[in-house]
DNA sequence: AAGCCGGGGCG
DNA sequence: CGCCCAGGCTT
């Protein structure tokens, strides 16, 4: 029974995968960075961010010897931003402490940074051959479906319990093909919403198609709301370059550069919180302009509302702190055309590609 | 066990 | 708009 599942899963896998890249080969390297891309984000999105990294750092030595700097650009966009530090930092563990090879054994490849259960049983699986399972969000709602299992899926128990139920069902030939092959499914056929149950090639074993219940599955618990919150930005310009702000390097959107901000509080106390906000930062005295756009930018759990203006610091001031630009520095001026090497939070990203094609339109 | 951490696509 | 995605780490 789970032979024939497995089986049955193999045969469609072998003409219904879709052709990707990182499924080319199976150096452990371009699997392991996959599989961090792939952690919460959808297929469509990591193609031209695999692409363009495999170029970039083809193997675990290029991608070790490389600044952390560049290594966010070049994982900008892409969201979750520990997770390429994470992966820098394991790439730099591997070559100083496994001699460049990826471990193959669970305990060792575990410990590593970023690879936690599922990412450990991919690799395992996919580059060694081992017949570990990798239970993922697709897994977990596939196995939900197919075992009926009515019980909260985040729980540890139940993953656990999945997982084990995964293992029994793997088999040995092919055990990579046929995790892939589960989140395939999951992706393509088993989906969250309307599953396409006439595609699937596991039917005849899906308890809860039996019962006509895989549209009350898998249970999961509803999660917070995202919370609002109001803030203010401000643009300011002194000859030609313009004040920008690095991130705690703890926390939401850790080290990126932002435009000056705050937490509006009261809506009467912007311009005051501005200015001790500057005056501590960056030292400078300010005044604040005309309001120029609005823009909101939802999160997980998190809804940003931000109102830009334009602003502007003391002469006094100013020479001072135009001497303070550094790359280490909290703080720092900038041209314009230097905002494209650095790593913006993302809803002043989109303030930078309004204010840069506000300027193309002007020229 | 629950919260935090991004961004995008889709119904 | 709300949901969900080839999760891991921290508290």
């Amino acid at each position: 029974m789970l032979k024939k599942i497995a089986d049955d899963l193999l045969k469609w896998y072998d003409h219904a995968a879709r052709d990707l890249l990182w499924r080319q080969d199976k150096d452990p390297y371009k699997i392991w960075v996959s599989e961090i891309m792939l952690q919460q984000t959808r297929v469509e999105a990591v193609k031209p961010y695999y692409e363009r990294w495999i170029n970039r750092y083809p193997d675990a030595q290029t991608l070790a010897d490389s600044s952390e700097e560049e290594v966010m650009r070049y994982w900008q966009g892409l969201g979750y931003y520990a997770r390429a530090r994470n992966l820098l930092r394991g790439v730099r563990e591997v070559c100083s402490s496994y001699n460049g090879r990826v471990p193959d054994d669970k305990l060792a490849i575990q410990s590593i940074p970023g690879i936690g259960e599922y990412t450990a049983g991919a690799i395992l699986s996919i580059a060694y051959d081992r017949a570990e399972p990798a239970v993922d969000g697709n897994v977990l709602r596939v196995f939900s479906r197919l075992y009926c299992i009515s019980e909260e899926i985040s729980q540890a128990n139940v993953k656990k319990r999945i997982a084990e139920l995964v293992r029994q069902a793997i088999p040995t030939e092919r055990p990579g093909d046929f995790n892939q092959a589960l989140m395939e499914l999951g992706a393509t056929v088993c989906t969250p919403r309307n599953p396409c149950c006439s595609d699937c090639p596991v039917i005849d074993f899906c308890v809860a198609f039996q019962k006509q219940r895989q549209a009350d599955l898998p249970v999961k618990r509803q999660k917070t709301r995202a919370k609002a919150i109001l803030l203010a930005s401000v643009i300011i310009q002194q000859q030609d370059r313009y004040l920008l702000i690095r991130r705690p390097n703890q926390g939401l959107l850790a080290g990126m550069w932002e435009f000056p901000t705050v937490e509006i509080i009261e809506e009467s106390a912007i311009e005051s919180s501005l200015s001790e906000y500057l005056q501590r930062i960056a030292g400078v005295s300010f005044a604040m302009g005309e309001k120029m756009f609005d823009l909101t930018h939802l999160f997980s759990h998190r809804k940003w509302e931000i109102s830009f203006y334009k602003g502007s610091v003391s002469i006094n001031e100013k020479a001072q702190s135009l001497g303070e630009t550094s790359k280490t520095a909290q703080y720092g001026w900038f041209y314009p055309a230097e905002w494209p090497q650095l790593c913006f939070a993302g809803p002043h990203q989109k303030a930078v590609h309004y204010l840069l094609s506000a300027k193309n339109n002007d020229s």
